[in-house]
DNA sequence: TCTCACCTGAGACTGAGTCTCATACAATAG
DNA sequence: CTATTGTATGAGACTCAGTCTCAGGTGAGA
C-alpha cells in the first residue's frame, strides 16, 4: 500500500472526512519532498482552480495535528513543509547557496539528546536539528556566479 | 571590560555608526537572556517613546549582521532573539507548556557534525539544534492548571 | 561651512497565515 | 426522501512580524 492510501488511512482512523478538496491537497503535497505552502497552493490550483487558499492551509493544518506533515524553519529562505509520514525520522542538512536539502539520520545523537534532557530533569517531546552548509558543487563555483538564497536578515551564529 | 562596552567596539570596528537609538536598542537588547522583537520594541519605547519600531528592527538586523545577536525559530511561541555576543556557543532546550529555556553545552555533538557534513561533501557554516519537552515542575501539574504556550499550527515530528 | 553619505520616523506594504461568515455539502434521523 | 445537524468551503478581510519607501535630519570629513 503506498503512502497516499496509508496516509488516508490515518486521517480516515482519525474521524478526519476526506473531501475532494483535501484529497488533491494530500495528494499535491505527495509529489514534492519539500514544499513552501505558496507552490502547495499554487500546484493545487493548477489542478483545480476553485480551491482556496484558506481550504489549502487548513488542510495543511490537518495533516499536521495528523502528524502527516511537519513545518521547518530553515535560517535560509521561506518556511518549508514535508510529508513526513511514512519517512524514517532524519535531520537535515542545507546548502546555503543553492538550496538543497539532504536528509539524514544519526542515531548517536538520538542517545545524546536523551542524555542532555534528562541532565535538566526534562521529558524529551521533539527535537529539531538543522545543519548548514557549502555544498561542494557551490565551493568550487566562484562567488560571482554562486545563486544566494533569498536573503534572510538574521544568520545564527557561524560554528567555527 | 563589559558586554555592551566590547559590542560596542565590535560595532565600532564594522564601521557601524553608534547613533543614540542604536545605543539604546543595544542597552536593552542587554537586558534580556531571550526577547522576542516586539518586547525589544515596547522597553526600547518605554525608555524613549521617539524611536520607531523601523529603527528598532534596522539596529537589530545590524546586530544580527555583526554577529552579535541570534534568531531562534522555536516550534512553540514566537520568534525569539538573544545576544549572543560575549556568550559561548549553546544550544537550547524549551519546556513546551512553561516556555522556560535552557542553554546547555555539548562538545561531542559539534565533532559528530562535523563527520556527517563531510559524509555529504558540505563545509559546514552553522546549526541549530533545539530540544523540547517537558520539565520536571510541569510534569508534577495537572495538565489542566499547566499553562499552554500559544498554540502554533505546525507541531514537530514527536520522537519515539 | 558645505557636502554627501548615512540615519531617522511615519506609515504604507509584504508574506505567511488565520479568521469570519454566508453558503454548500454529508451523514444520519425520522 | 426530506429534515436536521454538523462540518467544509470560497472569498476576502484581517493579523502579525517584519520590511520598505521617502522626505527630512544628522554627522564626519573636505
Amino acid at each position: 500500500m503506498n503512502r497516499y492510501l496509508r496516509a488516508k488511512q490515518v486521517l480516515k482512523e482519525r474521524g478526519i472526512l476526506m473531501t475532494p478538496q483535501r484529497d488533491l491537497v494530500l495528494r499535491q503535497a505527495l509529489t514534492f519532498l519539500h514544499f513552501t505552502a505558496e507552490q502547495l497552493v499554487h500546484s493545487v490550483q493548477a489542478a483545480n482552480p476553485g480551491i482556496s487558499r484558506a481550504s489549502v492551509y487548513r488542510t495543511l493544518g490537518l495533516l499536521s495535528e495528523a502528524g502527516l506533515v511537519e513545518k521547518h524553519d530553515f535560517l535560509y529562505g521561506p518556511p518549508n513543509y514535508e510529508v513526513t509520514f511514512g519517512k524514517p525520522h532524519h535531520d537535515h542538512l542545507m546548502c546555503i547557496h543553492c538550496g538543497e536539502i539532504i536528509e539524514f539520520q544519526e542515531p548517536r545523537w538520538e542517545a545524546l539528546q536523551e542524555e542532555v534532557v534528562q541532565r535538566f530533569g526534562y521529558q524529551l517531546r521533539s527535537h529539531t536539528h538543522k545543519l548548514y552548509g557549502v555544498c561542494a558543487n557551490c565551493r568550487r563555483l566562484e562567488p560571482k556566479t554562486r545563486r544566494r538564497l533569498p536573503p534572510k536578515l538574521h544568520v545564527e551564529q557561524v560554528v567555527a
